[in-house]
DNA sequence: CCATCTTTGTGCACGCGTTCACAAAGACAT
DNA sequence: ATGTCTTTGTGAACGCGTGCACAAAGATGG
């Protein structure tokens, strides 16, 4: 760990941007929806509307792929839905391990996305005996002891992070000796992974933060808007000093 | 809703780079945990490692706030945390309502992330009758006919939706049209908001797709292995780039 | 077959973000 | 004071991502 030097020479996967693989999911979607609704073709400006992108961006995007348009009609919906979901992976069978059974884990047990798109909880985990053997999302919830054991004979190699921050770390290597190279983390800890494994971080209140950023930002130059005081918020006084409060928020409280 | 402007306005935020300041929060969690165990100077390499990232990368943040720093000895962790709270708008109140209660709104209400850092959650809010004055996290829910007045008497400027995609623009709609000025959405649907609006998207399946891709690279790259190729990738020491900090993507903002 | 129209695919330029490398600044010892 | 040591703050180079603008490619109609 303590990845001191050699940090990515370069982030380029298999020649396809960063950028582009976080956005193939975007695209993905809205062709999903198209495809139900059986529209045969759809053109870069149409569907970049659909996915929220500008459309120079998402021919880029594509281009990346390889050149699966026609000039004049634009892009067949099926054949580009079937080939999207070949690059990212989603025409194999991906099983999933969720380890911390609390709201966010029961929430994520529940969360219909997955199964769509080629992803399989294969099993919940959690530390606490009383949950071992009750029911989640149909699936059975298994003890934290037998977390190798699941990993292995299920051929796990995406884990799924939602325990307190205290634990997190600890997982973490658990899910990495036992062989798992992926994995998504929800809780407010930087992990440390060996090289190889990915790691993905969500954090709702990081996101908060950045979006309480740009309100007080709007919040302090309403001052000179010609439209009457909005109804927004007042900057209340502050007061609540930063406090020793329990920082380290428990994803779930058991 | 002629465009779903859901992207940034790219406007540096008071001359602070987007990118400095989705990694604020990062910091301030890691110089948090410094104070509770009353470290009283941190250098900028101690820290960087502590919040995964680049030492460089985090003094170039730090001098866009203003020079907090001593040279030959590091930052005071008391004052640096003090700072950046008030850069975020962390020091002020900000109530917040959470329309939907599943099993994910739940979770987010039950999240303690949110409360030790001015975030308050000011009500809860869903569609369904049944749920109506049942408390989660020991907050009542609220129905959502009463949304308009909720925002309101609140002075609420800060909305999340963990509502199904089918009805995320409307409760989003009805939130923008109510006062709110920053929308965390959940449902996964690009949301439409008029220019003023900041929305941000944190989508769980996008994520797990992301790394079905690596994942897919990764076994890939090593079917040279006389290994007939079993489901479970074995941890492998490879130039899998993609560093330590995997930082958000999408929500990028996605 | 030719003209016209539509839409893709991409070369290019620009700006942002990252990283390096080092001078400036302060602490500390002598 | 002076020198040495540590660490910040930042100028500059570089690479990636984005968006423009247009030529190429194919459809369509006469």
């Amino acid at each position: 760990m303590a990845t001191g030097r050699t940090h990515r020479p370069a982030t380029r996967s298999r020649g396809i941007p960063e950028a582009t693989v976080a956005r193939l999911p975007l695209y993905l979607r809205a062709l999903t929806a198209l495809s139900e609704r059986s529209v045969p073709t759809v053109s870069s400006e149409e569907l970049a509307a659909a996915a929220g992108v500008n459309s120079a961006k998402l021919r880029k995007d594509f281009s990346y792929l390889g050149s699966y348009g026609t000039r004049g009609v634009g892009y067949d919906v099926e054949y580009l839905v079937y080939q999207i979901s070949r690059e990212l992976g989603l025409t194999q069978d991906w099983p999933v391990v969720i380890v911390g059974i609390g709201n966010l884990g029961a929430a994520l047990a529940n969360y219909g996305g997955f199964a769509s798109r080629g992803f399989r909880v294969a099993a919940l985990i959690d530390a606490d005996p009383a949950l071992t053997g009750r029911a989640v999302a149909g699936i059975p919830v298994q003890h934290t002891d037998d977390l190798e054991k699941i990993i292995q004979d299920n051929g796990v190699s995406i884990g799924v992070i939602a325990t307190p921050a205290g634990a997190a770390q600890q997982v973490c290597d658990r899910l990495v000796a036992a062989g798992v190279t992926s994995i998504l983390n929800f809780a407010p800890t930087v992990l440390s992974v060996p090289d190889g494994v990915d790691v993905r971080k969500v954090d709702l209140s990081i996101e908060l933060q950045i979006l309480a950023f740009h309100e007080q930002r709007k919040a302090g130059e309403e001052a000179a808007t010609p439209d009457g005081g909005g109804p927004a918020a007042v900057a209340r006084k502050e007061s609540a000093d930063k406090g020793p409060d329990g920082d380290v928020p428990a994803v779930m409280p058991a």
